[in-house]
DNA sequence: CACGCTAAGCGCGCCGCCGCACATACAAGA
DNA sequence: TCTTGTATGTGCGGCGGCGCGCTTAGCGTG
């Protein structure tokens, strides 16, 4: 059920270098693999990428990317979180995906448009590989494995923005917050967040004092715990109890995506 | 400023047949270039497609997918307008994204994943261009001009979905309705559209009344005019002046996308 | 011409979320 | 240990949109 590759079998988030809390396989061998779009290549797809890819630590907040700028790079999470924000012009925000290690950030290089509306921020520190535009280019124009992996995963990133857009209309703050809580969970290796409810509220594009609010009545039930600046997830079972469909469609969706690119 | 191809020098639609109401141009010739992705294409392409394509009426409310349903043509709009809609569990729904003479619906069809969640209602009856599946495929296997202009309309739409996910957040339901009028306004020959409010309720996610009142508020300010069925823009920059910001975002991406496609 | 269907208008009370203004923690650094 | 910044908790009034039930009116049909 949770696709996450590893249990949470890692020790806490040293607190101090928050930073990167993240960063959790530090000593582990540092693979692209760990990404798993990466993964999904066939192996001559894979060898001819590996050489090209370069791992870069992403800390908390920094801007991958902003509306009207022109991006250099495809980013493959492995550990890593990244955050597609709209941003108003009255100065309100939403979250309208998320990219973690089942993705990549940059679909809008191949797309052919250059640039978005939306700005790319990191969620959630770690590590992601990066391939610069030209390199990610050649290989998307060779129209083998890796065009038709990436057009797949498009796919998905445009149910999760359909998906989200359509629960912001219909469902309730605790709901969208459950949805994503379980959506950040599949994508780390624990069960302990490093986030604030300022930062949820911003991109459920919510009050914060909804988030503790919502927040609160999770952690009454004994769904969650938390302390300034951290979430730990005690029941998912629970979370899926309150959660509204919109993260079952979501989370299918990339499993088939997933599913799919095995016979790529 | 308006990209429609005429201005509204066009007979108020005939009040009968309401299902045929809009195919305005039955008498004029008839030709795949209305649809403004078909007229991007350079002639040798548009050449092999053109024997491929097969006119269509599409009544208004004719379900052209449904969610786990498998496509088989791709459809280019002409003067028929048609509805993304995102149908929730509990009976609810929301307008993702809308297909008028700008764009195509299919593109599942070369993104690989052969279905998606949501469902394609026709909004607007009137024609459009279709093309089979395979033929689709094979043309966009070329991996030439129609890929790119494929994928670039892709970007378009995926911005139209974050865009609308957005506001349904953040602005108010007069605002949405504006946003709604003009995008439709934009794919229409005429100012005249045949429309129920309670039809543009379900398309904006909100109550029919709640369409009533702001629609009230724009006939008061002399913006628009209807009666049961119809709605008459009278000021188009009336309602402009009441938009917010997501309507001139999306709109700009069309225009980009088809400025682009002039050198592709 | 009268009927009946359906679109549109209207008035409740209600609820969820907002905006604001505080009051409390908690944790890092001096 | 004390200070200070920041995260969290709480309580208010207000408002936009909902759900309901009902009325009014346009339009096609018989």
């Amino acid at each position: 059920m949770n696709h996450s590759r590893h249990e949470s079998s890692l020790p806490p988030h040293p607190p101090v270098p928050v930073v990167l809390a993240s960063a959790a396989k530090i000593q582990s061998v540092s693979d692209p693999r760990e990404n798993q779009l990466l993964a999904a290549l066939p192996a001559v797809e894979f060898g001819r990428l590996a050489a090209l890819l370069e791992r870069v630590p992403l800390p908390l907040g920094e801007l991958l990317y902003e509306p009207g700028g022109r991006m250099q790079h495809a980013y493959f999470p492995t550990t890593a979180i990244i955050s597609l924000h709209y941003i108003m012009e009255n100065g309100a925000s939403s979250e309208i995906a998320g990219v973690g290690n089942e993705g990549m950030l940059g679909v809008s290089l191949f797309m052919g448009g250059h640039t978005t509306p939306s700005t790319a921020v990191v969620q959630t520190s770690g590590y992601a590989y990066r391939l610069a535009a030209p390199r990610l280019m050649e290989e998307f124009n060779r129209s083998g494995p890796m065009l038709r992996l990436l057009l797949r995963y498009s796919q998905a990133l445009l149910t999760q923005m359909a998906q989200t857009g359509a629960c912001n209309r219909h469902h309730s703050v605790a709901q969208q917050l459950c949805r994503w809580l379980l959506l950040t969970l599949d994508r780390l290796p624990s069960n302990d967040l490093v986030m604030t409810q300022e930062l949820i509220a911003s991109m459920l594009g919510v009050r914060r004092e909804s988030v503790t609010e919502a927040a609160g009545f999770l952690k009454q039930n004994g769904v969650i715990s938390y302390r300034r600046g951290h979430i730990t997830v005690l029941n998912r079972a629970g979370l899926q109890a309150h959660v509204c469909e919109c993260y079952g469609v979501v989370k299918a969706e990339f499993d088939r995506l997933l599913r799919d690119a095995q016979h790529t």
